[in-house]
DNA sequence: GTCTATATAGCGATAGAC
DNA sequence: GTCTATCGCTATATAGAC
């Protein structure tokens, strides 16, 4: 190894080193939390590398997000072309649809094998917390995938009016999230959700969605078993 | 109106005046974000005045929630009781139980016509953001709840493992919690959701998560669905 | 109970040496 | 590209007058 290649891998190394620890600490103690301070520390970089590297803060929390958010939303439309719709409603068609849309974030889930994918707890922050300017990078983000999901739900479900279409999609996506990114504190409510690992999540939450997705549309007016 | 009624009341007004403005800054910026100073100077009162009403900002978070959750989690216990779970899974007790659970919450979002409920999109930050004593407070003050909830819905899904009935509760709990926190982001993916009331998104959710939490157990080890 | 003033600490950002 | 040193600002918390 000579020492131009290790000067060149130092370089790498901070940078990504920077990536990795700061959505470590932006997903245990949320971005506003997480100082930069603490992440160089942590990264055993300078404080000012951020701003050699990204700019400043804001530029490095919109790394964190596309870092892992490009390939993401790749895979989920990658695997949402290899689904099979001709079969609507009575078909697997479903059930393949909302795989593709999960499946690409329990396997990143499963790449930290032990331990909780810092990302993923992540991602249960991000709609709540950041500033307007993240959020807005993030609905341009989703939006493309979000419009090519439902063309395929739209497909499948043809007897759904279209806002009720679109609030299943984000009951899927919402229910997904939800127990993607509160693992833990899920984990304190039972001792067995603790237990089953993120294949066994993804089955149960298949059953679940698929039914929900094909259920009868709903009448206009009537509350549905309100009691009296 | 006498000089001491003033003063009683300047009192209680500013005790409820930091908790409103608090609730509302919370949810608008994050409980981290959201500074003493901002909170005061809205509230129209002292910066001292939160120490010496709630000893610290980590009181006034305590306070500004478990004002909120108590009264809910009560009146979704009594609706809860009100279920008439008797006709099992074919009857419309499942409809009952998760209008116990989804209604308390609604209902408060419409309490503010025509405005967001400061609350509501807080309770999207709650699972995510704070501290973890925040956090403990909080699996203490659902756990109850959710294991009564939990109690009626075993005794209308029987055929369901432990496990699958937990996470199925989640399922609900998660898509409820994302849609109704994150009620601006939804409407910027679609002018649909916008135009929604709460109670239609109500009705749209009981068709849903019924139909999900009616659906036959999970097969074992079969990934049902997944593309070839 | 409410106020002013301040103590103590941490923040993001930047200038400039190396 | 990395470092030290520091600026300017804000935060929570508290002491003490009224």
């Amino acid at each position: 190894m000579t020492e131009t290649d290790t000067q060149a891998e130092h370089q790498v190394d901070t940078r990504v080193a920077l990536l990795d620890v700061a959505e470590k600490l932006f997903s245990e103690h949320g971005i506003q939390a997480a100082s930069l301070r603490m992440i160089t520390q942590q990264a055993g970089a300078n404080l000012a590398a951020v701003h050699y590297h990204f700019g400043s803060k804001e530029g490095l929390v919109k790394e964190v997000f596309s870092r892992r958010l490009r390939p993401l939303e790749e895979e989920r439309l990658r695997l949402l072309d290899a689904c099979d719709l001709s079969g609507g409603i009575e078909g697997t068609g479903i059930e393949q649809v909302i795989h593709a849309f999960v499946a690409p974030v329990i396997r990143r889930l499963r790449e930290s094998p032990g331990e909780e994918h810092p990302f993923a707890q992540l991602m249960g922050r991000v709609f709540n917390e950041p500033s307007e300017e993240v959020k807005s990078m993030l609905v341009q983000e989703f939006k493309l995938t979000a419009d090519r999901f439902l063309d395929a739900l739209r497909l499948l479900l043809p007897h759904l009016s279209e806002k009720e279409l679109m609030w299943r999609f984000h009951f899927l996506a919402g229910g997904m999230g939800h127990t993607l990114s509160c693992r833990k504190m899920i984990a304190k409510f039972s001792d067995l959700c603790a237990g089953s690992s993120p294949e066994e999540m993804l089955r149960y939450l298949v059953t679940f969605m698929a039914s929900g997705l094909r259920a009868p549309a709903t009448a206009g007016s009537d509350l549905q078993g309100e009691p009296a």
